[in-house]
DNA sequence: TTTGCCCTTGATGAATTTATTACTAGTTGA
DNA sequence: TCAACTAGTAATAAATTCATCAAGGGCAAA
C-alpha cells in the first residue's frame, strides 16, 4: 500500500511516517503543496493525507485538483484545532475525512483502515511496480518514466513486466524466451536482444540512470544501480 | 430527512436538535440505549448519531446491533475527549464516523452532509463522469460531447460506461466482453471491435481530441491524451 | 405480420507489430 | 594486442492485428 503524506511540519511527518511504516505501509512525503501535486498526479497512491496549511498550494486547493484527476483515491485532511470552516470546505472539496491536530496516531490509523476498506470494496487498487522513477501499472498496463508516459507494444510490455517482476535477478535469454515468448527450444534466435534494445530505446535512452543492464555471458537484469 | 440522536446529556441534545432543525432536518431523540435500539430498528432513519456513554446498552453495542440489521444507515459516534480506544472500536464496529466532544456544530453538520452524500444520492446531484469535454451522466444515462447531445444504443452505452469508469486503464477485449457482454468464452468474435468503431463514430469523429485509443495487441483505453 | 432498429458475423485491405537476417560494435582472455 | 566470442543495431520480410463495410438474424413495437 502506497500512501502520500503532504505535510511541512517535521515532527508530524516523523510520527506519521514511522507509525505507518510499522504497520507495513509505504509512505512518500511531500514537504509542500506543489511537490504534493506533482507526486499525487504522476504516481499511484492508495490514499493521500493532506495538511491544509502548506507552503505552495494549500491543502484545500490540492484536494480539489487531485479529486478532479483521480476521484478514486481517498483523501484525509489534517487541520489545526479550531479552524472548523476549513473542515467544512475540505469535505465539500471532495475530501473523504479529516483529523484535527494534534491527533493520536491510533485515530489516524483507524481512519485510514476505514477508508481503504470502503474504497477497496468497490474498486480494487491498482497493482503498481516502481523502480527508480519508472512506474509500471500492472492493472492499467501503462508505463511512465518520471512523468513521461511511455507507449509500448504488447511484446515490449510483456518483456518489461517480466524484467520488473524479477527486479535485481539476472535472467538468462532462455528464462526470458520461456516466459515472454513461450518457447523453450529454438535457440537460434536473438529476439531477446532485439527487444531489449527496443525497450532500452523507450525507457533508458533519455535518462541518466539506466535500469536495464547486461550481464555479459549470463543475460539481463533490471535494477536501479 | 429523519435523523435519530441517541444521547442522554440534555445540553448536547438541545444544541444538536436546534441546530439540525434549523438546517431542515427532522430529529428524533432517544435518551438511553434501549430506547435507541427500539427506535432505530422499528423506524426509518436516514442517519443515526450515537453517544458512546449511555444508560442501558452502550453506544458501541448499539452500533453493532444497528449495523447488523440495517447496514445502509450511516452512523456517527460521539465520544468524550481522550477515549481514543473507543473511537477505534467504534469504527471497527461499523460506525462511519465519529466526533470528539466537545465539538462545534458546523463540524457535525459537515460530517452529516458528507455521510448522506456518500450513502445516498438524495443530497447530491446526479453521478457524472467527465472526460475532457465528454460528459456521461450515469444517473440519467445520457451523453454529451461539448454541448452536443449524443444518442447511443443500449450496448454502445454500456461499452462507453465501462471504458469511462476505467479511464486510463488498458482493457483487453476479454475484459470488455466479460463486463459488457457477459460472456467469458466464445473468443472468436469481433463484436468489441465493431462496437468500438460505432462509439468512435459517435464520440470521436467530430472532435480533434480523440478519447478512445487502441493499444495494439493489448486492447482499448479511454483517456484524454 | 411487417417494419425498423439493434446486434452480430465474416471478409477485406491497411496498418502495425514481430521475427529474422546481416552487419557493426563491444568485451574478454590468452 | 589480437582473435574469438558476445551484444547491439538497422533494415526488411513475415505475420498479426485492426478498422471498416456490408449483409443477415433477432426482437420489439406498430
Amino acid at each position: 500500500m502506497n500512501l502520500l503524506l503532504v505535510e511541512d511540519e517535521p515532527n508530524v511527518v516523523s510520527v506519521v511516517v514511522r507509525g505507518l511504516a510499522a504497520e507495513g505501509f509505504n509512505v512518500s512525503v511531500a514537504p509542500d503543496g506543489n511537490t504534493g501535486e506533482k507526486m499525487a498526479l504522476t504516481n499511484h497512491f492508495d490514499l493521500i493525507i493532506l495538511d491544509i496549511m502548506l507552503p505552495g498550494i494549500n491543502g484545500l486547493e490540492l484536494c480539489k485538483i487531485i479529486k478532479k484527476e483521480k476521484p478514486n483515491v481517498p483523501i484525509i485532511m489534517l487541520t489545526a484545532l479550531g479552524s472548523t470552516e476549513n473542515v467544512v470546505a475540505g469535505l465539500d472539496n471532495g475530501a473523504d475525512d479529516y483529523l484535527i491536530k494534534p491527533f493520536k496516531f491510533a485515530e489516524l490509523f483507524a481512519r485510514i483502515r476505514m477508508l481503504l476498506r470502503r474504497y477497496n470494496g468497490s474498486v480494487n487498487p491498482d497493482q503498481v511496480i516502481n523502480i527508480s522513477d519508472l512506474q509500471i501499472n500492472l492493472t492499467a498496463k501503462n508505463v511512465k518514466r518520471g512523468d513521461q508516459e511511455i507507449t509500448l507494444t504488447a511484446t515490449e510490455y510483456r518483456l518489461l513486466e517480466f524484467l520488473a517482476k524479477n527486479k535485481s535477478k539476472i535472467l538468462s535469454r532462455i528464462d526470458i524466451l520461456e516466459n515472454v515468448w513461450d518457447i523453450d527450444f529454438n535457440l537460434g534466435t536473438n529476439v531477446v536482444d532485439v527487444y531489449v534494445n527496443y525497450l532500452r530505446k523507450k525507457i533508458d535512452k533519455n535518462s541518466d540512470q539506466k535500469l536495464i543492464h547486461t550481464a555479459v555471458g549470463l543475460g539481463y537484469v533490471m535494477k536501479e544501480a
